[in-house]
DNA sequence: TAATCTGTTGCAAACGTTTGCCGACTGGCT
DNA sequence: AGCCAGTCGGCAAACGTTTGCAACAGATTA
């Protein structure tokens, strides 16, 4: 049916090593040969069979993504990034879902591994022992986690994490709430460590409320409970949550910035169309699948295993204000100072 | 160095056919051959080779989804749809972005063809003639664009889109405009046809705006033309520009659905959460993407082609109000009416 | 008792490539 | 004229499967 090597091969007179060379090595072909085989091939509509070719070279040329879902908008950016610049570098994307389910997140690297030269996984929800394990079936690249001896790409959250929280201090911010993310996610531990350590370093308090479903309901549910705490500012585990409970805490009338501070994380496409705009922290999403991708095929030739870090920074936008302690006069100054920063 | 059928084979002293018919023809096999040969693949931890299998076999048991722009909110629920229902018929799923060129879309699905079963164009922006050329090459479903011969699943946005215009004409606005999308866009001519005739039929004004790249910019771009053109209601291509233009307008201190109504089209997640809510025609993606799914799949057994049409549904929300040509009293009801309808 | 059938297994070819090896040819030197 | 090096292209094995065919055993039928 479909036109092999082999048609090639008979069509311009030659053996089919010689097609197969003027493709995978063109310079062991004499420049006439290359061209005619070239220009029949190009006629007949050629094209090698990548599978046929996989199974010798032990190369797919392709890779796998797994992401927790698909339909968190903090993903797409990472999805087509990825596979744009996997395609320049021709590779094909399998691109899978788990669902936030590490059941399935196993089932499917097991399932891609004997079809792709590696896999990102990102913002993974097995344990560290399993990820470890299946780094033995197939080359693998961690996003959004740190995992010793892993090649991984990370957004420093804890660094946007702080700046947050010291923006909210010098806002005048004393009762803070940390809206926390899924327990087994790396960032959310590390979002919770580094708000936490400059909450009590600053002499205020920080409450955690979650785990939680990192998605708009939850966030829109968890308004009466954050109210409950007394705080005056919120810190979110992303931006979907942030939005969620803006929206609830809206809807119950308390005003936002007014009242209530809310900031989230990831500046996804929509944070800055919510009213008020969302003030958030912005993770290099696309950076980051680009990098990942380098990553997983440099690894093919040393086994060196980099970790990359990206930075993350505070955009300040129109969800926080001045809270009960801020100073007198002076606020924009240090709304200023911050933004500087 | 991986596991192959031959290990399984000798490690349970049978041939590898039988292994292979353990896997792939189980009835040809004697239950208790077959659960040693199960145990010790099991135990060594064997998974089939689907390259080596698709090589003989001719199925690859991977899908190609190719889309305009994977970071265009209206396509990750359709795209997760997708992937999710492929994989529970043990298919994969490769996904890649065009960036809404042609010519990239012709490159990848021409790339992709040999290595899968089949592939889903959503909302294509080649020719009709390109596309049905490159289906004698691939089995093809193409979604969102109607195409005589070729299986298709589209959503009705004219009827969406009449909707719209009638909510807009009883809400007594006589002068529309319509900000268009991409020339090559099948939709956009749909929704311009219907929205045209039902808006001429009333004996009412629609003005075309465009055609326009489909993302917020340019949505935001058209508010000085929109209120150049004098008119009162805009139905927009997607709701990404409808988003911007909203924002826009506000800018621009102009009140929304005070002064001008918006109506957008998708009902992405975000539709609901900007200030004002949205108005919008609500697309079925995900049911889209599951449903060009059984298509592509069943067309291996028949060549039947069917073409699916799914409905849209008018969702009001608070971005369109009363016309300089509202009725004085029972305004309530008309809306309240068309809600129902 | 012989013939036929059924169920289970082995054998080997095939799928479309890549690649190490070897032979044939070319042209430049001596 | 003879030799050598270098270039080019053919040969065939290999990759990990599937599958038509044949072989064999035991059961069933005539």
């Amino acid at each position: 049916m479909a036109v092999t090597i082999r048609d090639v091969a008979r069509a311009s007179g030659v053996h089919i090593s010689t097609v197969s060379r003027t493709f995978s090595a063109p310079h062991l072909v004499n420049p006439e040969t290359r061209s005619r085989v070239l220009a029949t091939a190009e006629q007949l509509g050629y094209r090698p069979n990548r599978a046929a070719r996989a199974l010798i070279t032990g190369r797919t040329h392709n890779i796998g993504l797994i992401v927790a879902d698909i339909a968190n908008p903090f993903f797409p950016p990472l999805i087509k990034a990825a596979e744009t610049h996997a395609r320049r570098r021709d590779y094909h994307v399998f691109v899978a879902d788990t669902d936030e389910d590490p059941i399935v997140e196993l089932d499917l690297v097991q399932a891609l591994a004997k079809q792709v030269d590696g896999i990102l996984l990102c913002s993974p929800r097995m344990t560290d022992d399993q990820i470890e394990q299946l780094r033995r079936e197939v080359p693998l690249v961690v996003v959004n986690r740190l995992i010793t001896g892993l090649p991984a790409v990370v957004m420093d959250v804890g660094h946007g994490a702080r700046e947050a929280v010291r923006h909210l201090l010098a806002l005048g911010h004393r009762d803070l709430v940390y809206l926390a993310g899924p327990r087994s996610s790396w960032t959310n531990r590390e979002i919770r460590r580094a708000a936490g350590a400059t909450a009590r370093a600053a002499g205020a308090d920080l409450t955690v409320l979650g785990p939680n479903h990192p998605v708009e309901q939850t966030g829109a549910a968890a308004a009466e409970a954050v109210l409950a705490t007394g705080a005056t500012a919120v810190l979110a585990y992303n931006d979907l949550m942030a939005i969620g409970l803006l929206q609830a805490l809206q809807d119950r009338g308390v005003d936002v910035p007014g009242q209530v501070s809310v900031v989230g994380i990831d500046d996804i496409a929509y944070s800055g169309l919510v009213r008020p705009r969302l003030t958030t922290v912005a993770t290099p999403t696309a950076a980051a699948g680009r990098a990942a991708v380098d990553m997983l095929l440099q690894q093919g030739d040393d086994g060196a295993t980099g970790q990359v870090t990206l930075r993350t920074d505070l955009i300040i936008r129109n969800s926080t204000g001045p809270g009960p302690y801020a100073p007198a006069v002076a606020i924009d100054a240090e709304v200023a100072a911050t933004v500087k920063e």
